[in-house]
DNA sequence: CTGTTAGCGCATTCAA
DNA sequence: TTGAATGCGCTAACAG
């Protein structure tokens, strides 16, 4: 294990094996260097424990061997499992991750891009806060390649999101085709494409089968619990008529789940209910959850990839969309 | 918002300003100078949109402003929670953390190590995946500060961590204080201090009641779902009589859960449970889990507060271990 | 195959 | 209060 923080340098190496820096740089760079040579100042390198200053390479190489990755929550398991997809393929490719929590607050995305930028990332992974930042990740971009996470907010860049139209279709129609015809969606911020497009998943679905689109059915939260929670509420106290919920994230239905039960409602016999991404525990929640499941593994898989490619080509090319369908996992069947 | 990564120096902006670089340099480091000199300076930074490369600064200054942070698994909300805390911290302090999973594997944890240190962070927060490693972190603590978290390798290192005997002790007691006297513990595993800790307290506590410890009450699980599901089930056919569980922490706890829901136990009639550490969804399963809470809030504060201490610091003094309390979260009263 | 040397962008010492 | 010069540790161009 090499712990040199303690200054060890490539001229301390040239040194103590007689010979030039440029030497020892081509041996720890796996140079052209006669056999003798390499063995010698490998043996010094081992010695006095020498191992390459990160820094120093960088400034001159202009690579850092990091990548900066903006989200909104850490705290959403939807993330943490791409990070934890990212760190397998970075793991031994030398780099490594800066993850920077925006709590979905475009003054602290602001100061994060900063920070990043100072610190010369080679690449950005995104999923921005804000909308208003597209300029500026197209303007990054320039010289910084970016990747685009879940959250659309610009056709000038690649992005990698769920097919959130297709999976929400997938969920709402499967409802329809068990007999519900009261569908309460608790939708998302518009501002964003998951909640849009889940949205526009769920209106789609009920034109299709020609199901009339309900105003009392249609709820708008802030992706978090509470707000799943209170809605369920308020619909359940204005004795709304409905027989399904279709909540747009994994936290908004966890709270309609709660309110659903705290009000004696039967699970799916009462109100089926069905939520977009997973959430530990859902699978053992009585009944299970019913969920729609993003392939977090590809969409990590992808996107680390594509940044790699990106940084290391640099070339130009016409900036994609990809999509990733999701899977509709039923737990309980309705 | 500062979007330089092509490459506007000091250099330029001292030629466009007409001054030297020097100046330049102390315009933005607030040094001395004249206020008309400030001015001037300061316009042209605008103009060409300069902003300081950090890594030229980090060669120079010998600090990156980088603290690592090792963790064996980003998918368990424990540290999920301890980051979102640590993003607080250093949001605007110009820190970043670079987040390194180590899956619990020290092949991977040994090239994260090599590739943090190489990046020359300016500290560390550690959770390590082998105890095998004290030896290297303390080495590594004489130039570059460490400190550990949930996981106490050595005492030679500063370390944050729950309480565990003391919160493994309230949650046991209160089961048998609630009249259950054949308690079924999923203990971790024993090599790391949670794991230990925890089973400790259990023990602990059945001697402090008097009450016999059976070896057929005690399963070793591995922290994951599976094992705490294989384990109950276990229990279960060989109809081990026991009822209550007591799971040493969250994903063992949910595998519990889902024996003893699959099996047709009622909870916490037939059978209560508790475990250490929150998840998601814990609170609006069915029944509610209760749980020991750990305070992430405070373990994350203080570890990020503490590290920012050291590195700024650099004295020597002597090592501490500080325990914070957890909290037992009754959502079901047995 | 190996050595010498010139920067990468910045902060700081020393003179002015 | 300002400027010139040095070097942080490294890689690569060039010369030998």
């Amino acid at each position: 294990m090499k712990i040199n923080k303690n200054n060890v340098t490539l001229e301390d190496v040239a040194r103590k094996a007689d010979v030039s820096v440029s030497t020892v740089s081509r041996v720890i760079n796996n140079g052209i260097v006669a056999e003798k040579t390499r063995k010698k100042v490998e043996k010094v390198i081992k010695e006095i424990n020498y191992s390459p200053n990160t820094i120093a390479r960088s400034l001159r190489g202009g690579r850092t061997n990091i990548i900066g990755f903006i989200i909104p929550d850490i705290t959403n398991p939807f993330f943490t499992k791409l990070i934890n997809e990212l760190g397998k393929i970075y793991k031994d490719k030398g780099y490594s991750i800066i993850v920077c929590n925006t709590y979905d607050d475009p003054k602290i995305e602001k100061i994060q891009i900063e920070t990043l930028l100072g610190k010369r990332v080679d690449g950005l992974l995104v999923t921005s806060s804000d909308i208003k930042f597209a300029r500026t990740y197209e303007k990054i971009n320039r010289n910084c390649p970016v990747v685009l996470i879940d959250r659309l907010i610009s056709e000038e860049l690649d992005s990698i999101r769920t097919d959130n139209i297709d999976g929400s279709m997938h969920a709402v129609s499967y409802l329809i085709n068990k007999g519900r015809r009261n569908i309460l969606t608790i939708a998302g911020p518009q501002q964003y494409t998951p909640g849009k497009e889940r949205y526009e998943g769920f209106i789609k679905t009920l034109e299709l089968f020609n199901l009339p689109v309900k105003e009392s059915l249609i709820k708008f939260g802030d992706f978090t619990k509470r707000s799943g929670y209170e809605l369920t509420k308020e619909a359940l106290n204005n004795n709304v008529n409905f027989d399904a919920i279709f909540a747009a994230n994994n936290f908004m239905g966890a709270g309609a789940f709660k309110a659903l039960k705290d009000n004696g409602y039967k699970i799916p016999e009462d109100v089926a209910l069905i939520m977009f991404d997973d959430l530990d525990l859902a699978d053992v929640a009585n009944p299970p959850i019913t969920v729609v499941i993003q392939s977090t593994k590809e969409i990590g898989r992808r996107a680390g990839n594509l940044i790699l490619d990106l940084i290391e080509n640099k070339e130009k090319h016409e900036p994609k969309q990809i999509m990733i369908k999701s899977t509709l996992e039923i737990r309980k069947s309705v």
